[in-house]
DNA sequence: CCTTGACTTTGATGTAACTCAAACTTTGCT
DNA sequence: AGCAAAGTTTGAGTTACATCAAAGTCAAGG
C-alpha cells in the first residue's frame, strides 16, 4: 500500500488557510452592506483562498484588475448553465453553490459543492462551453475573471501561472477521491465522509468543525453521493440512533468526529 | 433539460484527430526500431493528440526542446506511484496505461485508462506529489515533459498555454462523466458506455472502430466501472447472448453499436 | 507435454440499497 | 394566518449486484 489518499477527508483546496477572519456579510449568510467599497483581491478575505500568495506590489495590481464584475446570484438561480459559453472563470465572494451535469435523459447528478473562496466554471475553458450547472443554494456574490485575462496575466505573473494550474489539478485529484467514493464505498461511509469534508472547508473558513448547516436537500446529498434521498435520510436517523450526530433538520451537530472517522476508513466494502 | 453530456461517449480528447496514420510501432504493439532517430514533437505522429496546432516554426522549435527522456515503461511496472514526488506530465507515445488511487485501507480503484497520445500525471500538480499510480498495462513509451519547463514555454507560447489549461479542463469534464455514470448507471450502461468510449478513443487514432482488444483485466474494468470482476463478465456474456458483441477472450467485436448506445442512453435508471 | 498460476466464466445465495407509499414537517406565498 | 408546495422521515417489499464457490481456459516455463 503506497501513500494513502484521505479522499474528500483532506482537502487540499485549503491546506493554506488553517482559519481565516470572515466579512461579517458571510459568517452571518445575509449581505447587506449597498456602498459599494471598491474591493480587490488585494484586500478581500478571501484572498488567501483563491489568488496565490507572496505578489509583490505589482504584481497584485496586476491581479486587481482581474476582477470585472461582482454579479449576485440569487439562490436557487444559476450563475451559468451547461451548454453556456464560457468566458470566465467565478470565485465564490459569499455563499453556497452546486454543480451537476446532466445526461441525454434528463438525469442529472450533482458534482460538487462549492463555497467562498472555492472556483468555478473551469469545465468551460475544455471546448469553450460550460458542461455544467452551477446553481446557487442560497444568495450569494462571485467575482467573475475572465478567463483571457486570466491567460495573459498568468504569463507575466508566474505565481498566478502556477495557481491556476494548482487550482486545476486540486478538482482532478477530489475527483479522483470522488470516484473512489462512488466506486466503493458503502452509504454510511459515503455519508461520514461527506460530512467530515464539509465541516473541515468550514472550518478552514473559520466556522465550528462540529457544527453544520446544510445548504442543500437530502436529494441534492444523494445525487452528489451516488445514493437515493430516502437512503441519505435513513443513514443521517441511524447516525444520530448511534449517537454520532444529532440532525435537526438541515442543522448537524457532530458528536463523535472520530466515529466518522472510523467508518469512512475502516471501509470493509468490495 | 440543458445540453446534453454524452458523458463518456464524446472524448473531447481526440475532436481534433478523426485519423492519424499511426507508427508501425503502435500499430503492432511492439516496438523494435532500436535505431535512436532524434525524434522530436514536430515530426511526431501523436502530435496532434498532445500537442497545440498551429504553431510557427519560432514556437515549435521551443517546444520541441520540451521532451527531455524518452522511458520505456515495461508492462506491469509503474510510471509513477502515488506519494512520487512530482516533477513532470508524460505523453504517451505508444501502449496503454490505468492509473489507480489508494485509499487507506490498500483498496484501489481504477481512475482511467490513457493510450497514446494522452497525457499523464496532471494529477501531481496540485501538491507535486503525484496521487494516483500510473501502470503500463503493456510495454510503452512514453515522453517526459519536465512541468517547470512546459510553463516557462507556456509563459512565452500562448497556444501552448491554453492548450495546457484546455487538456487539464477536458480531464475535469472526463471525470464529471465518470462521477455520472458511477453515481447513476446500471452494470449495462457502464459496461456499454465503457466499449463505446473505447472504440471512439482507438478510432480517432486509425484502429477499427469495431474490434477492440482489451489490455486491462476484468477486475480493472470493475474496478474502474465500480463492478466486481464477476459482474463485467456476466455483462460481457449477456451482451453476447443479445448478439450485440462477441468475446472472445480480450477481443471483443462490436456487431451491434446502435444497441450499446441505446442501453447507454436509455438510461432507466434511479 | 504437463504443471503452474493468472484470468475468466457460470451458478447459487445473500444483502445493501432502491422503489413505492404514506405520514409528517417546514417553508414560502397570497 | 392559512394553504400549497417542497422537503423529510419511516416502513414494507423488491432487486440489482455482491459474495462465495467451483470449474474451465489460456500462457509461460520446466
Amino acid at each position: 500500500m503506497s501513500v494513502t489518499i484521505p479522499c474528500l477527508i483532506l482537502d487540499r483546496s485549503v491546506l493554506a488557510a488553517p482559519s481565516l477572519p470572515l466579512p461579517a456579510s458571510l459568517a452571518s449568510g445575509t449581505q447587506l452592506d449597498k456602498h459599494f467599497i471598491k474591493i480587490a483581491c488585494s484586500n478581500c478575505n478571501m484572498r488567501e483562498l483563491c489568488m496565490p500568495i507572496g505578489l509583490d506590489a505589482e504584481e497584485l495590481k496586476r491581479v486587481d484588475e482581474l476582477v470585472t464584475k461582482r454579479p449576485f446570484v440569487k439562490r436557487g438561480s444559476a450563475l451559468f448553465r451547461a451548454g453556456d459559453t464560457f468566458t470566465s472563470l467565478y470565485a465564490i465572494r459569499s455563499g453556497f453553490f452546486k454543480t451537476a451535469v446532466t445526461s441525454e435523459d434528463g438525469h442529472s447528478q450533482v458534482t460538487g459543492f462549492q463555497m467562498a473562496g472555492e472556483i468555478l466554471g473551469i469545465d468551460g475553458i475544455a471546448t469553450d462551453l460550460h458542461t455544467c450547472d452551477a446553481i446557487a443554494l442560497e444568495d450569494t456574490e462571485v467575482c467573475a475573471l475572465p478567463f483571457d485575462r486570466i491567460e495573459e496575466i498568468a504569463r507575466e505573473v508566474k505565481a498566478l501561472q502556477h495557481h491556476v494550474h494548482k487550482m486545476m489539478s486540486r478538482e482532478i485529484v477530489r475527483e479522483n477521491g470522488m470516484m473512489l467514493l462512488l466506486g466503493n464505498m458503502r452509504a454510511e461511509e459515503r455519508l461520514a465522509a461527506f460530512l467530515l469534508n464539509l465541516v473541515q472547508r468550514l472550518h478552514a473558513r473559520g466556522f465550528s468543525s462540529l457544527d453544520v448547516i446544510l445548504r442543500m436537500t437530502r436529494e441534492e446529498i444523494g445525487s452528489y453521493l451516488g445514493l437515493t434521498l430516502e437512503t441519505v435520510s435513513r443513514t443521517f436517523s441511524k447516525f444520530a440512533d448511534e449517537g454520532i450526530i444529532t440532525v435537526n433538520q438541515r442543522h448537524i451537530h457532530i458528536q463523535d468526529a472520530d466515529a466518522l472517522k472510523a467508518i469512512v476508513n475502516h471501509e470493509q466494502c468490495r
